[in-house]
RNA sequence: UUGCAAGUACGCUCUAUCGCUGCCCGUAAGGGGAGAGGAAAGUCCGAGCAACACAGAGCGCCGCACGAGUUAACGGCUCGACGUUCGUGAGGGUGUAGUAGCGUAACAGAGAAUAACCGCCUAUGUCGGCUUUCGGGCCGGCAGGUAAGGGUGAAAAGGUGGGGUAAGAGCCCACCGCGACGGCAGUAAUGUUCGUCGGCAGUACGCCUUGCGGGUUGCAAGACCACGUAUACCGACAAUUAAGGGUUGCUCGUCCAAUGUCGGGGGGUAGGUUGCUAGAGGCUGUGGGUGACCACAGUCGUAGAUAAAUGAUAGAGGCCCUGCAAAGGGUACAGAACUCGGCUUAUAGUAUUUGCAGUGUU
RNA sequence: CGGGAUGUAGCGCAGUCCGGUUAGCGCACCAGCUUCGGGAGUUGGGGGUCACAGGUUCGAAUCCUGUUAUCCCGA
């Protein structure tokens, strides 16, 4: 039985492991989403990520809204931490993006499962963020096919 | 029946699968139950709450301003008064403290306020001319009188008619309008088809004056725990009278002393707990009040997240639109962030009460 | 979430406090002159729903109210 949870914990919360992605992470897109992902196989990451703090000081892209998840102790759910964008500027209304988060979101649990048997393979961990850039409200089915074929990209990089 | 006006209520429902955030039960597996709005929005007012001295004085600044009521409070609400404006009407919009003094009123116009440009007059005074029956008469000028007429303007000193006059004028009169006092009605604003009297006022805005209210900053307020560090370094300040500071526009008052206070300048954290949801609470009934609202009784348990949950998908059913039907399409505005009371703005549609105007039938 | 500012010609800004005759300045644009031609220079010209909607006023870019867009600040 496939676990189509997602808890807190799996999602990308830390200000600094953020700014530490969309610095050195690998982006690409597929429509409607532009998405950004970083890979760590090393074990000490904790060293790096305070590292990567020191060096840089100045944020990028401060009107995007984001969704994160703390780091737990737990190294098992830490696999894969996921975060959900949907900037301001292209959705004035606070209801319209909330409803294309929660259906990026849903995407994302049900069809994850692939990606993280391959990352346990690995031992690898993942960061990901999803970003809604356009201004259509696109249905579910749209965004559901968007999402695997991001997810299928970045399984391919690994 | 058509079109309107003013309100009031509601604003999708059910099932399945997979999820999210608190809470309760359980050692655990798991189970139970809760989970967006009328505007949650804008942040335009008013409060609670918190810190600053359980916050003081004066000045300044800001807000409000018909009357009565309502309320914790308000710039809100209710009922009422008057003016103005839109509407055939039901009704809707908008305004209303005071005026002693000062300022401004472009352009146009003679003039924008102790008005004489054109016009009218020459009774009165005076000068000149003509004439004379020597009383005076006529003409012109000057002093002067005149707010009727002209045109300008947003606004020109109550209107119409008559008398009166040299010409005119509330100068006098009638009616209309206005104001004051008294009576009457009303708690009052105010009204008055009552009585008596007064010839009777510029207008708008601002300064100003009066009354009432406002200390400042806001939950990123504030409190605690953990982690980490630096009492780095530089500068200012005093021994009894002051500097500096204590979240206030200024002044005062008051408080702060050497392991000190403050400033400059660096360093660390980017976590947790609390504030955090029972409150001027909702609903029902009875009573009071025109009403806003109030009183009493009963009853209910109703989000608390933290880059932020309250959902996604599929199916069925309502409702609306198109269509003979089959079928197709649509189902608004919009997402809690300390909490309340209002206001404002957005909103597919549905139901319903009262009232108005028109048309038809009887 | 809380607090604050701005919107005027294609672009950048004055004017708004304290309302008044025709909303002004620079760059850009168009035309003439100049040059063999262009640039520079010079002379003239066009171009504005003063963000939008109501209100106050005789009169509103200016005052008041609401809406909308953009920007800034607060750990």
């Amino acid at each position: 039985m496939p676990d189509y949870t997602l808890p807190r914990a799996e999602r990308l919360r830390s200000l600094k492991a953020i700014r530490r992605m969309f610095d050195e992470g690998h982006s690409g897109f597929v429509y409607p989403f532009r998405y950004v992902s970083l890979v760590e196989r090393a074990d000490a990451k904790r060293a790096d990520a305070k590292r990567a703090d020191a060096e840089r000081a100045d944020a990028e892209s401060p009107d995007v809204e984001m969704t994160a998840a703390v780091e737990t102790i737990d190294a098992e759910s830490r696999r894969v931490e996921v975060m959900f964008s949907v900037p301001k500027k292209f959705h004035k209304r606070a209801n319209r993006r909330n409803l294309l988060k929660r259906r990026a979101r849903e995407a994302y649990r049900l069809h994850r499962e692939p990606l993280r048997e391959r990352l346990q393979q690995q031992g690898a961990t993942l960061r990901v963020a999803l970003i809604y850039s356009t201004k259509e409200c696109h249905t579910y089915k749209t965004i559901s096919y968007a999402v695997q074929r991001i997810l299928e990209q970045i399984s391919q990089r690994l």
